[in-house]
DNA sequence: TACGCTTGCGCAGTCGAATGCAAAAGCACT
DNA sequence: AGTGCTTTTGCATTCGACTGCGCAAGCGTA
């Protein structure tokens, strides 16, 4: 094939004219069905496509969405999370079915994806994924709301966000994780995570487990939570650390599963039973939860459900419709790391 | 913002023609370094970005490559390999700094993918990537080196293959890490993973198993092979039918990393001791690799290096000049496993 | 035969940026 | 003042598909 053919070739050949061409292709009623089934032989013939940048540019729509990743504390490409990794499975998928194609992006959140994406009519809409500091990019959200730019964003769910997000039911995934370990009979339940607002979903969990506790009158104890990002060796550091303190657990609860795996090896190097002597219960499901040893409890995010969730909302707002923040349910998942 | 700004706005306020802000924007010598700066600041305070559409349509250049995911057996989206999400990061890295966008899809190998990208201009070249049947497609493969689409693949490596391939060297890995098994006293080694070549990398590995078990005067014993796809169910079933075989073994040499977590498991629930009773190897170095109990020794692919190479590769392509199929070179990395 | 209505199609122009070519402006030198 | 050269800018056109509008042909009805 010397040269793409393009709809001007095709009309040629059908002897009709272009525009002809371009509404038989796409179904246009106004177009007869013999010229049509003509015009479509042809362009079979000629391995025709339609030029999307021409079309692009015509109707002002990409049919492409971007997903733009945000990756917290290390530039280090092994790091990224498991769980954004499983959604992009989901929302790869429910892009395509959808017919949309999908960009994706790493970011720092230095760099100013806010123009670049929508702005350069290289997406319809943006998708923003990744744990991190939510300061950070509060005020690019603003600015994305202001510009009409159409996102949705996956993590914490509060009242009085800019724009759309879809998260978990972070609150009710730590309540029920701290519920099911004191069903087993923990009272000193151990939390690894940052308990501050600077990792809000972390935050969320805190409180769900908080609850939990209070509301069997359990009495939360301050040198039982320690805090820790995200990471195999910041859960191993912090579990570390709450050994070091000598305050008494029989329980941990982790932000996430990659600190629980951490913590599981800390706890097994400090000749610590799991369950036996310390129950474990993490949060996300990440495939390697299931692997660990014992296998981990944790809390699952419905990834799947969670990608076409945030697929179709952006989806609504680019049709301009109202997209509503929503929280998805956690399931509680037990493994042998908790009873 | 109303609308968004078009070069010809910039003009006027710039008071010069269209054209002469379009080359100043993209840094064109013919024009003066004072125009450039007066149309700069303009573009800067109305915020304009370029139009990529228009833009592409003119160039006929995307700037953007496309990746498709092959999937192998199973449509259920929580199988894709650990291993190609890790490259996964490290192409989109690579694009990134490459000055690249990428579009990524997962493919039946059913649908007509090969039309659907570069024809239609979406993407200036495409990345293959996957385990799967090669013969399935190796059919598309030449169609699309015949229309002169710019493709690259990974997978497993071997002169006569249509376009241009990067894979590791699986031979010299499976070589390595059964080298590595006999220099540790084991004589008896199990391979769990395909030996026909419907899995090419598999029989390649398997390959090299053989090859390092004839230089040091083992004899294969066939019954100590047991086919099985890369899933981590898959591996489990595997090293349950070796047991079952009761053929004697003292290690294993898995195909994958799953498929070695799987089998480690098996031989858990049968009261084997890893690495007492039996070695274990995998392939790939998937994270949850050295998360597993004990820690998997494994083959590292460098998936880092392995996007890079195949990003460049790809551009070289487009940039019409020859690009070389390549191995990279695969490493063993002894963990408690084996040892 | 005349009128109106529907159906099918073509004309001309549009989307926004990029580019070959020519023209204008600036300068130096005779 | 006239010639030749370089630098800077504008004109006109192009990329390929999409669309508003209008025209012509076909049909039925009076």
């Amino acid at each position: 094939m010397s040269q793409k053919a393009t709809s001007f070739d095709i009309a040629q050949l059908a002897g009709v004219s272009q525009p002809t061409v371009s509404r038989a292709l796409r179904g246009s009623p106004t177009v007869s069905e013999q010229t049509r089934m003509r015009i479509e032989a042809i362009a079979q013939q000629l391995n025709y496509t339609v030029d999307k940048n021409a079309s692009r540019l015509r109707t002002q729509e990409t049919k492409t969405l971007a997903l733009l990743f945000f990756e917290d504390p290390t530039p280090d490409d092994s790091l990224i999370n498991p769980f954004f990794l499983s959604m992009l499975g989901s929302i790869t998928r429910t892009c395509a079915s959808r017919g949309y194609d999908l960009l994706i992006s790493f970011q720092q959140l230095s760099s100013n994806w806010h123009v670049d994406f929508e702005d350069s009519r290289k997406a319809d809409g943006i998708i923003l994924l990744g744990y991190g500091d939510y300061e950070l990019y509060h005020e690019r959200l603003e600015k994305l709301v202001e510009q009409g730019t159409h996102f949705v964003r996956w993590g914490f769910v509060q009242a009085g966000q800019p724009g759309t997000t879809i998260g978990c039911d972070n609150f009710r995934g730590g309540y029920d994780a701290v519920q099911h370990l004191i069903a087993n009979g923990r009272r000193r339940i151990a939390f690894i995570g940052d308990a501050s607002s600077h990792y809000p979903e972390f935050y969320d969990r805190y409180r769900g487990a908080c609850e939990a506790q209070k509301s069997n009158g359990i009495r939360i104890v301050a040198a039982r939570q320690v805090d820790a990002i995200t990471t195999e060796q910041s859960g191993y550091d912090a579990a570390v650390e709450l050994i070091r303190r000598k305050v008494k657990f029989d329980a941990i609860f982790a932000a996430s599963d990659l600190i629980a795996i951490g913590a599981m090896r800390a706890l097994e190097e400090n000749g610590l039973e799991i369950p036996a002597d310390v129950a474990i219960v993490g949060f996300d499901d990440i495939p390697a939860a299931s692997l660990a040893h014992p296998p981990l409890s944790t809390v699952q995010q419905d990834y799947r459900r969670a990608g076409e969730v945030l697929v179709d909302a952006l989806l609504k707002q680019i049709r301009n419709e109202k997209a509503d923040t929503a929280a998805l349910p956690a399931r509680l998942i037990v493994r042998k790391s908790s009873v």
